[in-house]
DNA sequence: CTTTTGTCTCAACACGTGTTGAGAAGATGA
DNA sequence: TCATCTTCTCAACACGTGTTGAGACAAAAG
């Protein structure tokens, strides 16, 4: 009955497919289906449904819902928000625009990255649950790696949050509420009205 | 059987109860249920525990859960949000501090008028759905409010609704997410952070 | 006392959810 | 051909949800 002679190494709980296109198909779906709805109103069924696939296939390559969720996260590399903390960097004139430039690349440029990232959001912001991942998102991705050049200054740090707040307000009218006045404008515009604003809250006067 | 001498005006669908005090203790659970885990995650019978009451006399007092939501929307004055508008009127200088600190007295101050508001924000950002509730509420409360003074100004327009965005961002990080650095802040210091902020993208430099 | 009316609870239904286990279809290797 | 493995579907379970109807309980009215 035992077969000593194959000795399987590591009997994981659940067997991870994964060979096959079919494991990108239903995280595409999934990306997409959870920044549009966030993650509660996404149902299971209705991701396998848009990859054309059964439901329970998708339990089988991911282990359960929330697992899909993290994998759909992990999906953009963890380098994207670091983009936002290096435009922390460099002299302060241009400051404001830098970071609003590089905000607005993150989260309304490539569906790939921006998609995660506003799943994420509406999770955040719906539950008050995914609240903490949202939390550790931004403070240890861009606090953190600002951390080094501004230890120990409790108020660049409060600008730096609010301006990070503030520019989430923009992409929350922009991306989820969709206000008319701010999609039909290009980005580069978009920067040189908001740019200014940021540039207040982070320099001193 | 039909009695003509006793006229009953309404024989309106619902018996609609409401004498004793238990409807509004039902509310005010209702409202902060519904601030604190938006409006799916939010259940009949939660609120009707957190009432002391069965889930089956929550849906005797209102029609149903939208019913319910809808209610607690109207429990606030439609006045609060032209509370806002007002602070647009003026000089341009100090524009910027009189709308933040507008902003913040409605969504930081008394819960009767900022749990509501805090509860349509979770709802209309977790689903899309109640989106067009949320748009309608800034775009007719606050912009047509404005309307008679920036007839044919789409620039300014544009700045009003980015500086409402902005400032719902800074509601949701200091509401919602709950970030630390903005938490600690007195009101009138983190006026003092955002309002030449708010200055910079209302005012044309 | 009896009846009615208002207030409230109990038990249940119908539905959608995440999740699971059994098994079919097809390719691969011995 | 037989056995095996991967990929995928079908049917079902257990649970929580909004919602409903019947009835308990008390107070007021006749």
């Amino acid at each position: 009955m035992v077969d000593f002679a194959q000795t399987e190494p590591q009997p994981l709980k659940k067997r991870r497919l994964g060979a096959g296109p079919t494991r990108k198909v239903i995280l595409d779906a999934a990306r997409t289906r959870f920044a549009k709805d966030g993650f509660s109103r996404s149902t299971i069924r209705g991701i396998a449904g848009d990859a054309g696939v059964d439901a329970s296939l998708v339990m089988q390559y991911f282990g359960s819902k929330d697992e899909l969720f993290t994998a759909v996260m992990d999906s953009s590399g963890p380098s994207t928000m670091s983009r936002i903390a290096e435009a922390f960097d460099g002299p302060a004139e241009g400051l404001g625009e830098r970071v609003t430039r590089a905000f607005l690349e993150v989260w309304d440029g490539d569906p790939h990255i921006s998609e995660p990232l506003l799943a994420l959001l509406r999770a955040a912001i719906g539950t008050q649950q995914a609240t903490v991942q949202l939390r550790e998102l931004i403070q240890k991705r861009v606090i953190d790696d600002l951390g080094a050049r501004l230890r120990d200054d409790p108020d660049m740090t409060t600008r730096i949050e609010l301006a990070c707040s503030m520019l989430v307000g923009v992409v929350v009218g922009l991306r989820l509420v969709e206000i008319d006045a701010l999609v039909r404008q290009e980005r580069e515009a978009l920067v040189a009205y908001v740019a200014p604003s940021i540039q207040a809250v982070l320099v001193r006067h």
